[in-house]
DNA sequence: TATGAATGAGACTTCATTCAT
DNA sequence: CATGAATGAAGTCTCATTCAT
């Protein structure tokens, strides 16, 4: 039988509760360890009601993905938008997005390793997620573009994709860990980024760097 | 019943024909795709075998996980080793240590990344992979106080734990999307490592850097 | 996932289905001899149907159980409330009793075996089967105490056990074997209780006893 | 492959270690809950030595139910004997023979139940131990046929059915429920069956019996 | 003969999915 | 549209028994 593709205000109202629900299972048991019976019931319907709006199990769970990453597209183009305006090439711009990633971990974050598990094993969810991951770099890299003249880089998308990979593995190990010295990663990620990226600013300043400063400008 | 202790010499075979194949089932398609019936038949061996060697199925995971992390210490060991002795400070060392890493990935690259599906959803094997990585942390600090004198950073600790992190995100998306630009990124990451831990070598001779040579002495 | 209350009508049925499949099945090849297959099979539905109602073989057994004890409870309570408004003290009423335990018996002579087979080995069933026991030594007790005056004995405690459970031994022994001579040993139990309980009637006319009459009173 | 038949010394012990620990892990464990591989370890040797004692498991159950039998035989033949030798009619016959069961119990108090359990559930076992019980009918039938004279009772063979079958289940009682009125249940039953059997001694002194005494002559 | 490794049928159980009401 | 009962393939695990050494 064919899914349903809800028309009344209701049969939306539904679908959406059936998403929330897999989230929240999927995040808290994950995929394999949650069954289509506790996604009906947290939903409050009828298991036979699930595949009236879902093909199957995956179903949902590809649905639950691509409504997570609008959100998360969502942010990191306003963050983009917002700090590219506010000036081009101003350094905490890397710091900002840093924090914006681990903010929207943060929201879902069992979620993200639920998802971060399927990729590895599911052709399907690996396609989304890489379609993001390319989403992300591109962002970056256009910024990188954008500010190529300050840049001591010039291969930018190898740049935008070292940046972009080094953001997410150290976001995730501190949202994963629930690591007590965050702000001092945060800081060594952000310093290392900008060390890479930016030319020091004509003089041997780097001495003595501090994370936050080190590369104003005033230099 | 308990699980056999191998007395004989077949016995010690057979445990570990069945590690084998189930790593490389496991690796084919993943834990939860793959069966015991099917395990056990790889190996070449009855059902009931299986299960006088390993209680249930992470059992074998589990086991196999911990020669495959042995393996992987004892590789960067040795790198580490001869290295260090070879002239501490040289800067090719993290170009070094990537190359390392992208090849012990490339052992067994699948079930790597089975093993991190299963990270973020079974507790045991988050610790043991945690515990991974923390050794892998260590060696990376120990080498950087070493040659403290000559970096930048003075945050060791955070140093070591970004540095690692991004060079585990930087290998994993090499070797899972077999990027066609791996010498670029390879170069990228360590540049960007280098750029961040060492100071510029005293002249203002870090314009035009190029990854390779840009921080031998010479300057 | 927890068992299924059946909620409609179908799912009354299926689940009596279910239970009296599997009493037949255990009194025909025990226990241990009927699989949850069979059972399925037996009561026309699918095995995953036979787990939604129960949580596994014991659970049917213990339900059966307790339906069977139901039953037996209830003959009984007839039994003894007949039999005592209709004459305190009449004699033929132990005799009337033992025919009534043959009789339950025989309804479920198998299933009974297969109950004393389990009584053994399941603490469970022990339970069930103790309280059904102490029961009837229950009514017996206040039967006895009821028509204290016309009896011998005076621990009428002990003595309401020693009845039920030669009752009982005389009834599965009858019943199991088969026995021929069924209607003497019926003769023999009762003139042994009787003997036993009641004080002869005054006279020494308990030479030559008949069963039935000896202890007529009017002697 | 055939059974072995023990010839030398240290073949004979093996088996019976066998024997003995089967004895006591079925006690434990029952027939169904317990497996060779436990048998054969308990017994101190390999699981394939077990098979070449017995077929098959059944087999050491058996054996095990014939030794167990052979004592209680042996039991009750030595007290018929010296029961029936010290006095023809003594009253305390009963409640010796009583004790006697009570006694024999006690020893494999817990491989009598699994025994019973295995009585209802496999007729091999239900021939063995029905010859058993025939073969005890047939002491106390022949005792009583010894002393007709004093019984008040004809049918001597459903009477010894009768006692037989209270005997054995009020034992099987006290030994099981570990009741705390033990006395008084030996009491009352040896008083039924005494009751039952032996004329009032000619005058009514019937009247205020105690269990004991009553029956003694010169009353 | 003893050892313990290996066998494999079969038991139990789960769950994604379909169906009757 | 919703409900919840039913399906049955597939997976996990056990254990009586046989076999290689």
């Amino acid at each position: 039988m064919n899914t349903r593709v809800p028309q009344q205000q209701r049969g939306i109202q539904t679908k959406q509760q059936i998403i929330e629900a897999a989230m929240r299972l999927f995040s808290q048991k994950g995929f394999h360890g949650t069954n289509t019976k506790e996604i009906a019931r947290a939903a409050g319907v009828a298991t036979g009601c699930f595949y009236a709006y879902f093909g199957d199990k995956k179903a949902v769970f590809m649905e639950a993905l691509t409504l997570y990453f609008a959100q998360f597209h969502q942010i990191a183009q306003e963050q983009i938008a917002r700090l590219s305006t506010a000036g081009a090439g101003q350094k905490p711009f890397f710091k900002e997005m840093i924090r914006s990633f681990l903010k929207a971990h943060g929201v879902f974050k069992d979620f993200h390793h639920e998802l971060t598990a399927m990729y590895y094993t599911d052709p399907a969810v690996l396609q989304l997620v890489a379609a993001y991951d390319a989403a992300c770099i591109g962002y970056i890299s256009r910024y990188l573009t954008g500010i190529q003249a300050q840049l001591r880089v010039t291969d930018l998308e190898a740049a935008a994709k070292v940046v972009y990979w080094s953001i997410h593995s150290v976001v995730d190990a501190i949202a994963f860990t629930a690591a007590p010295n965050e702000a001092q990663l945060v800081d060594a990620l952000a310093d290392m980024i900008e060390s890479y990226l930016f030319a020091p600013s004509g003089t041997p300043a780097a001495q003595g760097v501090r994370p936050d400063d080190s590369l104003s400008p005033g230099g």
